[in-house]
DNA sequence: CATTCACCTGACAACGTTGTCCAGGGCCTA
DNA sequence: TAGGCCCTGGACAACGTTGTCAGGTGAATG
């Protein structure tokens, strides 16, 4: 009964190889491999009799071998920081939308924003062979990349630029929509207006932060250190920052939130307070417009990121060899009443 | 200066094999593999010469031929509907976490609720010898996958069960949570009840249905034709669906939406109505506690969905050999308001 | 000093596929 | 009918890794 499993026991689940195939066609192995990929020169009626064998034993090409042979394994990295978080979403469709037009599989993990874990999962990847890499970074340091791109493995980041290495990058127009958000505020009459990000390792809070102060010195006013936080995400603190600002002796009167997060978790905040308070948010959130007010949103576009960064890569496969640099897609400011509120009575 | 390669040009891009290691450590092929193995038997002094040799010509194991070696692939794969749904993201992450503490990477892609590209999709997997297979089936016949199963593959279909085969499958309670939807609307007082779902094709749709009708039968309440609307979930269909609804003769002063989009799409029509009209929806949606009326939803639990799942599968992949089984997954009603509006005066 | 034993090390085959190359046979033409 | 050519089919090696097994070295023991 047993089957004899001759030393360990390889074979993945005992199934058929080519050679089986081609014993029970009573043919050579190359011939089925022929078959199997459509290649010119079998005589219809052989290849009926591979055909057969191969229905018969349910055989399927096994594309681990097929990929040691050949040197490229048609699939691609992409590694972001949260599979969960809506704005990922898109960016993470359009890439597989444009890997599967290139006959490429997509391997996909989150890095949790931990440097650690984003270089485990890269190296990981690489081990795989995977031909190309899309990377959200979430450290500063890529230089554990360099032997890798010079490997071949093609590579590029979005949203966030690479850390002490050359490499392509597509990104957001953080600073000048936080700029241009601010902006909005100001021409609305705001003066004293807040500013909560994420935490200051990340690139694009950086970025939101710089584009915040330029509008607010460009408009001549000051910014004072309590109207800025910058940390985690997470919900408690930031509710504990609105607090703050608004408890002040000199309360804001607007607040820019530096991504979806924070504004969600800010709209929730000021709905729970007395005084209307203006609010432009970093990133469109859905059902933005049905809230009232509607939330004011500096849209950023996370599908033409993706499209844009998978093209490229894509390109770079094909053997586009020009220096590596760095995409800017706009955002764009959607108004929808929340920014448009005029200061509330001072105290 | 040519670098002379033999005939085509596998060799990925020239990367060292440990061969190159080996020769260049003056060591056999075989301890390389040892020591990048951490296998046992290996002298701290030839470790520190292989290890040298590894660093200095940034060789990194392939796990391709490692692969094909040992039979198992480290790596699942997951196919859903559409990696940019709100509704995925919280599952997809759940399975990848899994994934991860199983040392598993995680293969993933959308058949954008097409049979056909789901097929292909599951086989392009299969091809690549994933260890297993996690399934949002948007097709009604899997059947193509009796082979693969029978190889060894590990399959777990979610939210939908496998369409003419047996296997496991981790669901929503769809009827349950519709029928509870239904009669907490009918306990507001709530006859005239109207439901939006999604395409008939669908097994959740179905369900969601059914257990509509259920509710209402059993609250001795008649269903009319024009009350129930199926079909693709695109805003404008939905939308006139919504309008038929209220204009009828008889119009409904509830309704019950079967999923987020639909839920999304009415909440917004609904907006633009006059008199007021009760909502409950399948699946939470974020900020639906800061509309106003908050809507009240049916919330199903994506998370568990996913986790369940991805548990499942590596309980398979370890051995377990019990027959495949259906988990139901409880859903959780959330009143808000919206589901709570009493019945707007008739016509 | 010889023998045993433990421990390291390396040669070799195998995983399943594809590229190369050659052999055999049929068919056409001279 | 012989010669040559094209078309089909198969043997073989190679991709980079790991399992098996045998050889070799040194220390410990009789």
């Amino acid at each position: 009964m047993a089957d004899t499993a001759r030393h360990s026991e390889p074979r993945y689940g005992n199934r058929p190889t080519m050679k089986d195939v081609a014993a029970r066609a009573g043919v050579g192995l190359k011939t089925v491999s022929r078959v199997v990929n459509a290649e010119p020169g079998v005589t219809p009626d052989t290849e009926r009799r591979v055909q057969e064998a191969i229905d018969a034993l349910g055989f399927r090409r096994n594309d681990s071998a097929r990929v040691l042979r050949k040197g490229r394994t048609a699939s691609i990295g992409l590694v972001l920081e949260d599979l969960a978080d809506p704005f990922y979403g898109p960016l993470n469709r359009a890439v597989e939308e444009v890997a599967r037009s290139h006959g490429a599989l997509l391997i996909n993990g989150s890095s949790a924003e931990d440097p650690d874990r984003e270089q485990e999962l890269v190296l990981a990847l690489c081990a795989r062979r995977v031909d190309g890499l899309i990377i959200i970074p979430a450290g500063h340091d890529h230089r554990y990349l360099e032997p890798e791109i010079k490997a071949g493995v093609a590579t590029v980041f979005v949203d966030r630029p690479a850390g002490k290495i050359d490499a392509d990058a597509v990104l957001s127009d953080s600073f000048g929509g936080a700029r241009s958000g601010t902006a909005h505020l100001v021409a609305h009459g705001h003066r004293r207006i807040g500013f909560i990000g994420d935490q200051p390792r990340i690139h694009t809070a950086v970025e939101r932060l710089r584009g915040y102060r330029a509008a607010m010195a460009h408009a001549g006013l000051p910014v004072d250190d309590s109207w800025v936080s910058l940390g985690t995400t997470a919900p408690d603190r930031v509710h504990e920052a609105v607090v703050s600002m608004l408890k002040a002796p000199e309360p804001v009167t607007a607040i820019l939130t530096g991504n979806n997060r924070v504004t969600v978790t800010v709209v929730r905040a000021l709905a729970a307070h007395d005084r209307p308070v203006a609010l432009v948010g970093f990133d469109d959130i859905e059902l933005a417009d049905l809230l009232d007010p509607g939330v004011t949103v500096i849209a950023q576009d996370a599908a033409t990121l993706g499209r844009t960064a998978a093209e490229r890569l894509f390109r770079r496969l094909d053997g586009a060899a020009d220096a590596p640099n760095q995409v800017v897609v706009p955002t764009r400011l959607i108004a929808r009443g929340s920014g448009e509120l005029p200061p509330s009575a001072d105290r």
